[in-house]
DNA sequence: CTCATCATATGACCCGGATCATACCTGAGT
DNA sequence: ACTCAGGTATGATCCGGGTCATATGATGAG
């Protein structure tokens, strides 16, 4: 909506590690991308091509399974990386990527990218600090869908979407975030309004006790 | 068992990527600790106070739930690292490890871990690699724990611990890297074992029909 | 050898949540 | 204004699998 919304090159994960003099070489090199809402960015199993940022907007990256059920593995937003590892490593992206609003990403073709990580192996820390940390997620996601029932998944998801006190997301946005139904997200929330937590509005969700939601995300609920 | 069952140093992840003159020089830093199978050799939340590969035997990495539920993030053989991130970053491990078999592991101080790697910047693309690893398989098994049934994941379970045709863990060692309870793989695998798919000992279980049990593992089950 | 401990095994029960069906609401496009 | 697609809502039903109880077989320590 409002366009100062984005950040700048400068500002973006792996980038904001190049000096002024890389910063200038490799500008030229990047390519915006506009992207609509639901707008598919690439595919799981394509061969990489980029390595992409985000300049304004949100990005989910997501799974499919066999049996038509789709899982987000992770929301970035304005100036985290993705694509980074499969760029650099296998060649085929594990995932797809859609825009979850409409926004702006940034294009790094793939050879640019490893032509600078050659050239200044550091750089390569800032990539896997971004890594590490999105497998610390990961892995803390794995435990919480082991065990944790859907209002705990349900709420953590909410938190994760939630700026200022409002998140906005779908009730399907929320269930593929939380491995579990539209129906089943729909009755949880419901509760939830019941209890004075949130505010269900369509397509978004006003957190109106944002510590009664965290108590539930954080597990162990009688 | 067999002594000759371990591997060399210069075998191991990150370790195989140093010069002969640089792991002459860091093996005098890298201590040998051996451990049981059960032996913890450290816990979530402790601080990262080094860097960990496997000379022999399994070590696996786990996380515990506040309602006492435990689940397996992943198992590490001989010659993969752990704890790299975390003597990396934060400083403070993310996960538990203990001994799945007796075995010997290497700790490499995590002040010698980051020296090396500020000398030599282009060793992280090494410890890149294999957190890019670890993050893939994490987000598929995300996607698993979200919808598949029990029956399939412990179908993945039971293939990754597989050698040789024969998987040395208990129902509850399965139940844990499933996400479900003992008695539910106890009943899962009676079944593989009615339809002649293993073949189920005491700590132990014998594959017998590969293919059907990847046919399971694969999703997508009537 | 004995005992304590853990692994395996099986039945009974129940509940969370998936599935199916239906309906209303809301906003965008013609 | 009308239509239509997608979002929200709710009930009915069913079942996978968690929980609890109990029992026996294997194993290692003393």
């Amino acid at each position: 909506m409002r366009s100062g919304d984005g950040v700048d090159l400068t500002e973006a994960e792996f980038f904001r590690a190049l000096s002024a003099s890389q910063l200038a070489r490799i500008a030229s090199q990047v390519i915006e991308k506009p992207f609509a809402r639901g707008r598919v960015l690439f595919f799981e199993g394509q061969p990489a091509e980029y390595l992409w940022a985000i300049r304004r907007g949100a990005v989910r990256q997501y799974k499919g399974s066999a049996d038509g059920h789709v899982t987000t593995l992770e929301v970035l937003g304005p100036g985290e990386i993705f694509g980074a590892v499969s760029a650099l490593e296998e060649g085929n992206y594990p995932a797809s990527a859609e825009g979850v609003s409409e926004g702006v990403a940034w294009c790094l073709k793939r050879n640019a990218f490893l032509k600078m990580l050659a050239e200044e192996p550091w750089l390569t820390v800032e990539v896997l600090r971004v890594v590490s940390h999105r497998l610390h997620d990961a892995r803390e996601r794995v435990r919480s869908f082991a065990h944790d029932p859907a209002p705990t998944r349900l709420a953590q998801a909410l938190m994760r979407a939630t700026r200022d006190g409002e998140a906005r997301v779908t009730r399907r946005d929320l269930a593929e975030a939380a491995g579990t139904t539209v129906e089943t997200a729909i009755r949880v929330l419901r509760n939830f309004e019941r209890d004075q937590i949130i505010e269900g509005k369509v397509g978004r969700v006003r957190v109106l006790d944002e510590p009664a939601l965290s108590e539930i995300a954080g597990s162990s609920r009688s």
